[in-house]
Order: C-alpha cells, then sequence, then structure tokens
DNA sequence: CTAGTGACTAAAAAACCATTTTAGTCATAT
DNA sequence: ATATGACTAAAATGGTTTTTTAGTCACTAG
C-alpha cells in the first residue's frame, strides 16, 4: 500500500517535531526514522513546512474530536464547556509538539513554528464559536458576538495555564476551570447585595 | 548641588534609551550626552542595569499617577477601570520609551528590557488589585483572588486592545468597555430565563 | 510506467577567529 | 569628597571558512 509509507514519515516527523524541535529536526532525521529515501518524502509533502501543516491539521482534528467526545448533548455550556476544556488540557499535555514548538517560537522565532501555532489556535477558536452559538440559540448564555467571546475564552484559558505560572506557582486544572467559570459566566458583580 | 549631576544622567539616559533602545546606548554615550564623566555615572548607578530601573521606577510612579487622575470616587468599577486603563495605555504609547523597549525584547530579546518591561506590568497589576480590593470591601463585587483578578483584568484589555486587532479590525474605546464589563463583571450567564 | 531512492548541489547555518566596542575600575585631579 | 578619563577584561561584531540541510534528479526495482 502507497499511504504506508506516507504515515510512515508523518509519525516519524511529528515524533521529531515533538522531541527536538521543527527547526532541530532536518529532512535526513525524517527518513531515517521513517525508514524511507529522503526523496520519498517529497513524493508526498512537497516542503518541511507542508509536513509540519499536516501534522497541526491532523492533531487539530484529534482535539476537536477529543473536545466533542467530552461533551454530553443533554448538559449546560458551563459544564460541557468545563469538562470540554479538562478534557483538551489533559490532551495537550499528552502531546509535546505544541509546547516544542511555543518554545521555539520563544527562543528563535521560527516563522513556521509561528504560523503553525496560529492556525492551531484560529481552529480552537472556531470550535469554541460553534458552541457558544448553539448555546446562545439555546438561551443558556445571552447575546454577545461570538467571535470575541472565543477568542478572550480562549486566551484566558492561556494566560492562566501559561503566563501566570512565568510570574507563580501554577494553578491546577481544577482551578482553571473553576476561575474560568468565575470570571466568564457568572461575572463578578456581587447581586447579593 | 550634587543630584544636579544625576538628574542629568538619569535624563540623558532617559533620552537615549527611548531613541536607541538600552542595548545600544553606551555609558560613553550616556556620560557624553549629560556632559558628565564616566565614572560620574558610577557615583550614582552602580550598573547599566541599575539606571534602567531607577528610569523605569519613576516612570511607574508617573503612570500611577495618571491612573489615579482618571478615577472619579462616585463612579462604579467597571467605569473608572476601563478609564484608568485607556488613559495609563494612552500615555504608555506617547512615551516612546515603552515601544523601544517593548521592539528591542521582540527583535533580541534583550534580559534586561524584558525585566523592565515586566516590573512595570507588575506596577499595573498591583494597582489594579488594590482596587479590586477597594471594590470588594465596598461590596461592588463578589468576594475573590484579588491577584488573580487584576492579572487577568489586565490581560483581558491587553487581549482586546493588542492581540485582536492583529487579527481583526481594532475595537473602539466603549466597545472594550462594554466587552469587559460583559464577560468579567455580568458574566455570560442567562439569569433571565 | 511508477514509486522509491540516495548521491548531489546551492544555499543557509554554524564554527571560527581577528578586530572593535563597551561596562565597569581606579589612580589621579580638583 | 566628588569628578574624571585613560585603562582592562569581557563581550559584541564582522568577515571568512566549514558544515549542515532543504530540495532535486538521474537512476533503479518492481
Amino acid at each position: 500500500m502507497t499511504s504506508d509509507k506516507r504515515k510512515s514519515v508523518i509519525d516519524a516527523a511529528a515524533t521529531s517535531f515533538a522531541h527536538f524541535g521543527y527547526k532541530a529536526t532536518s529532512m535526513d532525521q525524517i527518513a531515517k526514522i521513517a525508514k524511507v529515501g529522503k526523496g520519498t518524502i517529497y513524493n508526498y509533502f512537497s516542503t518541511k513546512e507542508e509536513l509540519l501543516k499536516e501534522i497541526i491539521q491532523n492533531f487539530a482534528a484529534e482535539m476537536r474530536q477529543v473536545a466533542t467526545d467530552a461533551i454530553t448533548p443533554g448538559n449546560s455550556f458551563v459544564s460541557n464547556f468545563n469538562e470540554a476544556l479538562h478534557e483538551v488540557v489533559k490532551f495537550r499535555e499528552q502531546q509535546e509538539l505544541t509546547i516544542k514548538l511555543s518554545q521555539e517560537v520563544k527562543e528563535f522565532g521560527t516563522p513556521e513554528a509561528v504560523e503553525a501555532l496560529q492556525s492551531l489556535e484560529n481552529e480552537i477558536c472556531d470550535f469554541i464559536e460553534s458552541r457558544i452559538l448553539l448555546a446562545i440559540e439555546r438561551g443558556e448564555l445571552r447575546e454577545c458576538d461570538p467571535k470575541i467571546t472565543a477568542f478572550l475564552m480562549f486566551k484566558m484559558y492561556i494566560n492562566l495555564v501559561n503566563d501566570w505560572k512565568e510570574r507563580h506557582e501554577s494553578l491546577p486544572k481544577e482551578q482553571i476551570a473553576s476561575l474560568i467559570n468565575l470570571y466568564f459566566i457568572e461575572g463578578l458583580a456581587n447581586n447579593n447585595m
């Protein structure tokens, strides 16, 4: 089967990117790990960047699947949101890829890594946006711009997971979920006065 | 008067840092602009970084003043928050120093510049934190961790002002105010069901 | 014919070294 | 006691050589 080789190339590249980063992975190395000739890679992918893009797309699809699976149709938006968030966090931690790419962006500013993470971010935001739209239709959330809301929810998540721990202790998953719930869903206004 | 020289050193350094950046400013150059011998600088500041820190501290004090001036005692927490942050950002943009330092961080990752901007951010967060504490005491906000809250409010503001406009149209001041109010204070939960 | 391949090349990155610049010192001067 | 500029060790810079690497292509096996 022909796509047999294609698959092993993708697998080899994915592990190497995750392990050493995009920049530090050479096409020769990928060929070696995948146990194919270097020319073979170019039968399936026109360029190294193309290869990364495909891997990121696969990753995004997997993540979407994980998130979708965590959603229980009958449950509330908040509960589903927390559940999905929790599963995605778990899934992302398993994958070294994004962590490594983030490091690379910070350290070298590798343009391909920047773009890869960018597109991943877009995928995630699009997904959240679609769920927000549903929740608004169902009357669970009040009217709001779904694009901006999705963007901010994602960013807040990143702020809590990544940026906060640069200055202080990193926060446990449960606390992150409850914080997002507190700020975003319930709001800080004191209605019990 | 002895602190006469100290002042001119600070002024010279501040203008040169703002104009050429921290890295591209040499101590010789500062001495020249300040019209003092290089040794004189070291009578007042033990190191180049020390000099930057002092300048940043002065800057932070000015910023705090701007923020305080923007606060109207009778108004709501959110309204004051947005007004103050807006003035602070405007003030920061007027000053070339922070812009130049930001560029330097992006381009070279100069550690001193990173730290300087970091400490500015901390000052801002500390200020917000103190206002949040007041608002909680006054019963305007419900109980919450003031440090995390301040951090997230600051970040959300930056997300809306800077990060959003990298992908989409930049948002007008009023909309940012109402968005922060919507997400942070009121919350998205639809309580009218 | 088709998919696979590794030797090959031009271009980019890294390693190297000579030269210059610069942060910080200090002996001297005021 | 404060001010200073010549001085030094360390770091930055620039230019050159060497190595690595993305991508090609003539060739092979099936």
